[in-house]
DNA sequence: AACGTGGTCAACCGCGCCACC
DNA sequence: TGGTGGCGCGGTTGACCACGT
């Protein structure tokens, strides 16, 4: 790229912001917008680069800013999420109201990623006892593929449907083996229905277009122990409690899922797939 | 009380995408 | 159509804090 830092700027003030300088680039948003974020600095009388304003009005002075622990539903629409996107921290975010991407990023890396590394290798060291093991997180890598899968093929039914008025996208899914059954597939349609769904179909449209790979998207992140389908409204709770009993309660939820579910899962989304694809790719994916 | 260690999180950095010229 | 600049994203850093020895 070979662009200098906007940050190199001699007489811009880098580090902790003080709470005077909060003051002035709140009052300053409140009453003008932050516009252009390269411009706002000088405007708004601050010696910050914009990219440092943006960041400290996105992740902290932005008044629909939730503070405080991460809830039972959260913390397992992280994992889920995780699970279908990777490290796409800002499209995670985007479901959680209140969060910022910098704060799901480190809540993942300091809570929920070491506590599923942690009992990923616990189980590792029992598979015998357990039942879950190598092969288990190969299904857990199946799930996530699935989702994909699922994701790519609907977004095809989305587009067909859309030219064709007599069948909406919900009647394309309502038409299919899956619809009328369990809590999996109501969470990827809520997910495909979210905003989430939206800024994935919108990079994942062009891709499909060039291309007949319909399985990957983009680098993959490890698999972690995962995603297809956890009903996340089972708890119906949403009181905050300790992080630990958050994560473990959490990661319980989802070695709790059965091989037995996926299979069930892995069957519904064949039914779906099979018959209009017929790519290698779905069959490398499913087979 | 002093020091070491580990955890947390705000902030920075570098890069890619995209709009505009 | 290629160059440029702005913005946003994900990865990383480092200051701060809590806790243990």
């Amino acid at each position: 790229m070979g662009r200098t830092p906007c940050c190199d700027k001699q007489g811009l003030k880098k580090g902790p912001w003080t709470p005077e300088e909060d003051k002035i680039l709140v009052d300053y948003i409140k009453a003008h917008g932050h516009g252009s974020w390269r411009s706002l600095p000088k405007l708004a009388g601050l010696l910050r680069c914009g990219k440092s304003c943006r960041l400290r009005w996105a992740n902290y002075l932005r008044p629909d800013i939730k503070r405080g622990p991460f809830t039972v539903e959260e913390d397992k629409s992280i994992i889920q999420l995780h699970a279908i996107l990777g490290n796409k921290w800002s499209a995670i975010a985007a479901q959680l109201p209140g969060r910022t991407d910098n704060e799901v990023k480190n809540y993942w890396n300091t809570h929920l990623k070491k506590r599923l590394h942690l009992q990923r290798h616990q189980h590792h060291l029992l598979p015998a006892a357990t039942g879950i093991g190598g092969s288990h997180m190969a299904q857990w890598e199946s799930a996530r593929l699935e989702a994909e899968a699922r994701l790519s093929r609907e977004s095809l039914l989305f587009s067909a449907s859309a030219s064709a008025v007599s069948s909406s996208p919900a009647s394309a899914i309502d038409a299919a083996p899956v619809a009328s059954s369990s809590q999996p597939e109501d969470f990827f349609l809520r997910i495909w229905n979210s905003e989430v769904g939206t800024s994935f179909r919108q990079r994942r449209l062009p891709e499909e277009a060039e291309s007949k790979s319909c399985v990957t998207f983009g680098p993959q992140p490890p698999p972690t122990a995962a995603a297809a389908g956890m009903d996340v409204d089972s708890s119906g709770s949403n009181e905050v409690v300790a992080a630990e009993e958050i994560s473990d309660e959490a990661y319980q939820l989802y070695l709790d899922f059965t091989g037995d579910d996926l299979g069930m899962l892995h069957g519904q989304l064949s039914a779906l797939f099979a018959a209009d694809l017929n790519d290698s790719c779905f069959d490398s994916a499913f087979k």
